[in-house]
RNA sequence: GGACUCGUAGCUCAGCGGCUUAGAGCGCUUCAUUGACAUUGAAGAGGUCACAGGUUCAAAUCCUGUCGGGUCCACCA
C-alpha cells in the first residue's frame, strides 16, 4: 500500500468493477426484504450541482441495506424538465443570435432532443463519479415511450373521473417566456409601485395598474360603506382617455373601505381578485393586454405599447386631461414575477387544463396523517399537510414545445360547424370522430407541466420495467429529496401515486437541506460562490467530498460547504488508509516468538467498545441520523482505535503477536463495512488489498 | 398578515425526550516525530450557550416575551 490514499487512481476502476460485476443490480427475490429508492431524476439539461450530490444520503441508505442483506434497488433516471430545458436551450440559441421563433415546432423539438441526449450522458457519468450504487440497467427517462404512455393514461383516467377539466381562467403568464405557470412557479416580490388616484366620474379611485383601465368592466365598493351605498347597482358616466364611457357600480365585500378611497376598478381580465369579483357580479371579461405583453386594439392610441411604456404614457395623458388626482409614490406591494426570468407575471385569461386537486389532496392528507407515509425530519409533516390543505387547482398546460404533448384532441370539422371546440382525451391519436365521422383532428399544442410527469415517477419507473418489479418494490421504501421541492414534487407524487395505483408511492420521506457556501450564503452564479461537485471530487476524492456533506450536519438543516470541511474528511480517509497500511505491513513482517503475555485486557476492551459503537451505529442508521452514524465511526476509528488501542498494541503487533494482529484486523474490517456507505471507494480499495482483487466488501 | 427555522469557542456547526468539568471539524499556541499516517501524535488556549422573565431540587436543553438573521406562504386594488 502507498503512503497515502490517492482516490484518483482507484475511483474509476472500482466503479467499473462494481458495475461490471452487477453489484448494483437487483432482482425480484421473495426470500429477501425489498428496499427501494427511486432517484429523483436530475434535469437532463445541465451538469450536476451540489443539490444532486446530496443524493449521497440515498447511496448511504442503499449501501447500508445492501450490506444488511436486503434486496436493494436504486433506480436512476432523468427528467426532460420541459420548460426549464427549453429555457436553457434558448439561452444557447441566443448566443448564436437565434431564437425559438426561427424554427418550427418539430425542428425545435428535435434540436432540443439532441441537446438533452448529450447532456443526459454527461449527467450519468457524473452520478457515477459520485460513486452512486445505481442499478443502471433499469434507468428511465421521462420521455421514454412507455413512460409517456403512462402519463397519457393517467391524464385520461383523471379526465374520466372528472378530476381534470378545461377552463378559461386567469393564468400566471410570462409574456417573455411565452407560457403560463402554476401558482408555485410565481415568485412574489416586494416592490415599490406608485399608487395612482384616478378620477372616475363622481369617484376617485386608487390603482397600481392604470394601464388596465381599458379593461375595466365595473367599479366596486363595499356594500357597508355609507359613502357609496347609493351608487350600488347604478351606472355612472365618466370621462376617460378614449372619451366618455359608462360603467356599472357593484357592492362587494372584498373591498376594503379603508384602502385608497374605498372604490375599486374591476378589471376581470387582468387581475385575479377582479376576476373573482367579476364572476360574482357577471361583469364581462375584457382583455386589453395580449400574450405578447402589449396593449391590444381595444386601447386606441396605446395599442402596441408594452405594459410599462403604456403605463407611463397613460399617466402622462391622465395628468394632461386632469383625470389624475394624486400619486402615492412610496406605495409598497407584492408583485408576482416569473421564477425563471424574473419579469413581472401578467395575469391573462387563457383556456388551460386543470387538475382538480382537492379530492387528490384529501387522500394524500389521510395517508400522511395516518402514518402510511412518514416524514423525516418530522417538522416537514406539518408543512406538507399545510400544502395539501391549501393547494389550488393545478394548471398543467404549458405553452412550450419541449415536453409531453397533451393527448387532447378536437375534431376540426365539428369545431367549424359548431364554432366551439369539444375536446376529448385519448391516449393514442384518434382515427375517427365518433360524432361526425371526421378524421381531421387537431391536437392540443400545449405540453404538460413537467411536474405532472415527474409526479408519476415512482410507479412509472417500476411499471415500465416489469410488473413483477413493481409488485415487489412498490410502494418504495424512501423518497429522499430536498425540502425545497416538497410542494412541487413530493406532494404531487403522493397525490398522483395514490390516484393511479391505489397505494402510497413511498413509505418514508426523508428531506435534506440546501447546500450553501462557507458563509451560509445561498450559492448563485451572480454571486460567484458556486461550488462544482466534480471539481471537489477531483481535488479531494469522492469519499471525502461525500462525507463532508454529512459530517456534523443535522438532518434536514442547510449545510455550509467549504474546502476546509472536505480537507478534514480527506484526512480522515487517509487515516483509515494508514491503519490498513499498518496492519498490512505488520502481517508481512516475520513473526518472532514472544515470551511476554499479550495484553489481553486491552484487546477485550477494544472488543467491548466496538460492540457499543456497532449498536450506536445501527440505531442511528435505522433512524435516519446518518450524520451521527458517520460521526460514531469517525470517533471510534480515529480517536479510539488508532489513537488509543493501536498505540497500546503497536509494539506487540510489530513484534509478531499474531493473535493481537488478528483481533485488530477483525475489528478494522467490521468498521470498514460500517464506513462503506459513506466512503465506498476507500473501503472497497482497502478491502481488496486484504481479500483479493476480485472480492468486494459488498459481496460478503 | 401567517408559518417555519436559526442565534452555542475566531469560523462553520453538533448537542436541545433537562443531571456530572458544554462538544466536533477547521483555525490558533506549545511540544514531539527518521518505518502506518505531518493528510501525524501529545498537551493546551478559547464560550455570561442572543437577551429578559418563568417552570424545576436542577435549563444551552421545557414555557412566555423581546431583539436579531434566514426561509416559505398570502388575491390589500
Amino acid at each position: 500500500m502507498d503512503k497515502n490514499f490517492t482516490p484518483a487512481q482507484v475511483e474509476e476502476k472500482i466503479y467499473d468493477f462494481w458495475e461490471k460485476n452487477g453489484l448494483f443490480e437487483s432482482h425480484v427475490n421473495k426470500g429477501k426484504k425489498p428496499f427501494c429508492i427511486i432517484l429523483p431524476p436530475p434535469n437532463a439539461n445541465a451538469n450536476l450541482h451540489l443539490g444532486h450530490a446530496m443524493y449521497v444520503y440515498e447511496d448511504v441508505m442503499i449501501r447500508y441495506h445492501r450490506l444488511l442483506g436486503d434486496e436493494v434497488l436504486w433506480l436512476p433516471g432523468a427528467d426532460h424538465a420541459g420548460f426549464e430545458t427549453q429555457y436553457v436551450f434558448e439561452k444557447n440559441l441566443q448566443k448564436d443570435g437565434k431564437s425559438r421563433f426561427d424554427y418550427d415546432r418539430e425542428t425545435l423539438f428535435k434540436m432540443i432532443w439532441k441537446f438533452v441526449m448529450s447532456n443526459k450522458g454527461n449527467m450519468e457519468k457524473q452520478l457515477r463519479r459520485l460513486g452512486f450504487a445505481l442499478d443502471w440497467k433499469k434507468q428511465r427517462f421521462t420521455m421514454d415511450k412507455a413512460v409517456v404512455k403512462i402519463v397519457h393514461e393517467t391524464f385520461k383516467k383523471l379526465y374520466e373521473k372528472d378530476l381534470v377539466y378545461r377552463a378559461v381562467r386567469l393564468v400566471n403568464y410570462c409574456t417573455f417566456c411565452g407560457t403560463a405557470f402554476s401558482d408555485l412557479e410565481v415568485v412574489h416580490k416586494e416592490k415599490v409601485s406608485p399608487l395612482y388616484y384616478m378620477k372616475y366620474g363622481p369617484f376617485v379611485l386608487a390603482t397600481t395598474r392604470p394601464e388596465t383601465k381599458f379593461g375595466d368592466t365595473g367599479l366596486a365598493v363595499n356594500p357597508k360603506d355609507k359613502r357609496y351605498q347609493k351608487w350600488i347597482g347604478k351606472e355612472i358616466e365618466a370621462e376617460g382617455l378614449l372619451g366618455k364611457f359608462r360603467i356599472k357600480v357593484v357592492g362587494d365585500d372584498s373591498v376594503d373601505p379603508k384602502f385608497g378611497t374605498g372604490v375599486v376598478k374591476v378589471t376581470p381580465a387582468h387581475d385575479f381578485t377582479d376576476f373573482e369579483t367579476g364572476k360574482r357580479h357577471n361583469l364581462p371579461l375584457k382583455q386589453v393586454i395580449g400574450y405578447d405583453g402589449k396593449l391590444n386594439h381595444l386601447t386606441g392610441p396605446y395599442q402596441g405599447l408594452y405594459v410599462n411604456q403604456a403605463r407611463k404614457k397613460i399617466v402622462e395623458d391622465l395628468k394632461a386631461k386632469g383625470l389624475l388626482d394624486k400619486i402615492d409614490e412610496g406605495y409598497q406591494n407584492r408583485v408576482g414575477t416569473c421564477y425563471k426570468c424574473g419579469r413581472t407575471i401578467e395575469p391573462l385569461p387563457l383556456e388551460q387544463w386543470y387538475v382538480k386537486v382537492k379530492p387528490l389532496a384529501d387522500k394524500a392528507k389521510e395517508a400522511v396523517e395516518k402514518g402510511d407515509i412518514k416524514i423525516y425530519p418530522k417538522r416537514f409533516k406539518k408543512i406538507l399537510l399545510w400544502w395539501l390543505n391549501n393547494f389550488r387547482d393545478w394548471n398543467i398546460s404549458r405553452q412550450v414545445v419541449w415536453g409531453i404533448r397533451i393527448p387532447a384532441y378536437y375534431c376540426r370539422s365539428k369545431a367549424k360547424s359548431q364554432k366551439s371546440k369539444e375536446w376529448f382525451v385519448s391516449v393514442d391519436r384518434p382515427e375517427k370522430c365518433q360524432i361526425c365521422g371526421g378524421q381531421d383532428f387537431e391536437q392540443d399544442t400545449d405540453t404538460f407541466d413537467t411536474w405532472f410527469s415527474s409526479g408519476q415517477w415512482p410507479f412509472a419507473t417500476l411499471q415500465t420495467n416489469s410488473k413483477e418489479l413493481f409488485d415487489y418494490f412498490y410502494p418504495t421504501s424512501v423518497m429522499e429529496t430536498g425540502y425545497d421541492i416538497l410542494p412541487w414534487w413530493v406532494a404531487r407524487m403522493i397525490m398522483l401515486g395514490i390516484f393511479s395505483t391505489g397505494k402510497v408511492p413511498f413509505k418514508n420521506v426523508f428531506l435534506h437541506g440546501i447546500v450553501r457556501d462557507k458563509n451560509g450564503k445561498k450559492m448563485s452564479k451572480s454571486k460567484g460562490n458556486v461550488i462544482n461537485p466534480i471539481e471537489m471530487i477531483d481535488k479531494y476524492g469522492a469519499d471525502a467530498f461525500r462525507a463532508s456533506l454529512m459530517f456534523g450536519v443535522k438532518e434536514g438543516a442547510d449545510l455550509s460547504l467549504s474546502d476546509e470541511r472536505v480537507v478534514g474528511m480527506r484526512n480522515f480517509a487517509n487515516k483509515i488508509w494508514n491503519i490498513g497500511r499498518f496492519l498490512e505491513i505488520s502481517q508481512k513482517s516475520k513473526f518472532k516468538s514472544q515470551n511476554n503475555k499479550p495484553k489481553v485486557k486491552i484487546i477485550n476492551d477494544l472488543g467491548k467498545e466496538f460492540e457499543l459503537e456497532q449498536k450506536k451505529y445501527k440505531k442511528y442508521m435505522d433512524s435516519y441520523q446518518f450524520s451521527k452514524a458517520l460521526g460514531s465511526v469517525y470517533e471510534f476509528l480515529w480517536h479510539r482505535y488508532a489513537d488509543y488501542y493501536l498505540e497500546q498494541l503497536k509494539e506487540e503487533v510489530l513484534n509478531g503477536k499474531i493473535e493481537v494482529l488478528d483481533s485488530l484486523k477483525k475489528v478494522y474490517f467490521e468498521n470498514l463495512r460500517l464506513l462503506h456507505p459513506f466512503m465506498p471507494f476507500l473501503t472497497e480499495t482497502i478491502w481488496q488489498v486484504f481479500h483479493g482483487k476480485d472480492s468486494s466488501i459488498l459481496a460478503v
